[in-house]
DNA sequence: TAATTATGTAGTAAATTTACAAAAATACAA
DNA sequence: TTGTATTTTTGTAAATTTACTACATAATTA
């Protein structure tokens, strides 16, 4: 069963080599689709004028295994219409619209992000970050609060983390590196002059580098693991990036197929974790 | 009739509320939702080891008017892209599965977020940051990352920002507040103390406080003015949260109100911004 | 123990499908 | 053409499946 896009344009497309009576069924239907979604077999061949049967042989005719089973396709090739597609925000926006724009937007990049997963490199990343001894991680401007983030997560995990926005920092801690350290770079462009270069002043040490940037980038090409984050077109450049907010998600996955290594033995220490925050904060009343 | 757009998530968080057999019917169709649009009444109640007008009640307690009215919505809800429910990672998951689940969890939490959204709050909090002299956001944790990320996006809007990790700064900031000073709390439970004290502080000067928090917290209660950020069962502790996506998502949704309220004419600054950064980074090949 | 709520049974009503027959359309021979 | 045979289309009526309602029993709560 091939579900069918669009279940109206098949019927309209096919309204010609239809008999007298079925071709009542399908404009009755192509007049009020929604309606016939909700109507039963007996009001749709009343609108139509024919016979239920002839309703039903309709519904057959077009794949499905009956009626109420026609129903539902139809229902949900008028519902996927409606998708989470990118659209700019404008200045004639209003709160009543601007706001949702931007969670679509955001929607729909992790949608998208979701589908082109390089499962490959990520599963490689896991398994640099499990064996290594210190993973930094480096980013700048909105990169940086990106490597800030991980640094909080990863800590959890026991893993020795660190994080500097500073360039010069950045560089220095890439020169002094050795086995067992990892380098994990986050950037949008993948094209910001001093973390490439930090990138490469690693990459001649013994240290890895990953990075988690643009395919085919200069800092995809320092890389001994990239993940690629596809870079939407830059269409709306004045508004925010929903490129973080997939690189976030991406390091999540990242801590997750750590923990997830280390097995359920792991979790006491999580536990401990948590538990060390609890005196920081207010009990729930 | 209120289309609901994530009927799965409605269900999903009403769970608690249902009886026992209603829940059962509720969690057979969690498990298998495409299924259930498919099966007749008599067959989800077998799958759910009830009887049938038990089915039925659940059906009409969800603002159906009847089974088949149901399923339908439920078919509508599935097509239009909403199959996103929290799904817990466990132990026996490989790189198969985990990744699209994480997905799945980030993709749900906007979604519920972008149906609950705080308007009015929002409206209020782009009005005062549109006005404030300077604008201070404190985080604490994954929160201070969430807080230099919105320091990034700010700036450029020409919005004299700052932003401190260290508790001790954040005080001496407050304490030594005035108006037109605006500081921007950001706290995923709400009840870390060095934050609340801070807020509480600040609240004793001429200064605004903004909280992007959860409902009814200590936080909350400090501000004038608090966005609410619905804080989700804690079900899965030691596994990446999702809230402070929607908080990035929120604040980019302020950032854009601010730029609005600018309007068009505030462009040119925009792309002179965008424009220093062009000698930092190689050019694209 | 009474009251309330939840759940299931059994019967009823409604909707859908099937089987079949009538009607219409088509093909073809005279 | 026109009548007849054949095929296709369509509707009627019965069968079946599905969904709903009323009520009784069970479980829970006060």
């Amino acid at each position: 069963m091939t579900s069918e896009p669009n279940l109206l344009a098949v019927i309209q497309r096919q309204l010609a080599e239809l008999n007298k009576s079925e071709a009542k069924v399908a404009k009755a239907i192509l007049k009020a689709p929604e309606e016939a979604t909700r109507s039963s077999i007996a009001s749709l061949a009343a609108a139509a004028g024919v016979s239920e049967p002839s309703v039903n042989r309709f519904c057959k005719r077009f794949g499905a295994t009956g009626f109420p089973d026609f129903k539902l396709q139809l229902a949900t090739s008028l519902a996927s219409g409606v998708k989470y597609v990118s659209r700019a925000v404008e200045f004639s926006d209003d709160i009543g619209t601007f706001p949702s724009k931007l969670f679509d937007n955001a929607i729909n990049a992790l949608l998208t992000a979701k589908e082109e997963l390089p499962l490959k490199a990520i599963a490689q990343a896991v398994d640099q970050i499990a064996q290594a001894r210190r993973v930094y991680f480096f980013g700048l401007g909105t990169s940086a609060a990106v490597a800030r983030d991980a640094e909080h997560k990863f800590f959890r995990f026991n893993v020795p983390v660190f994080t500097h926005e500073d360039p010069l920092m950045q560089r220095m801690l890439a020169a002094s590196a050795g086995v067992g350290d990892l380098f994990f770079f986050i950037s949008h462009t993948g094209r910001t002059k001093v973390l490439v270069e930090a990138a490469e002043i690693a990459r001649q040490t013994e240290a890895t580098v990953v990075s988690l940037t643009a395919e085919g980038s200069p800092l995809a090409d320092k890389s001994h693991c990239c993940i690629n984050v596809k870079v939407e077109e830059d269409t709306e450049q004045y508004l925010p990036m929903t490129s973080r907010l997939v690189q976030l998600v991406i390091l999540d996955v990242l801590a997750a197929g750590v923990t997830l290594r280390r097995g359920e033995g792991f979790t006491p220490h999580l536990a401990r974790i948590k538990d060390s925050l609890k005196d920081t904060r207010f009990p729930m009343s």
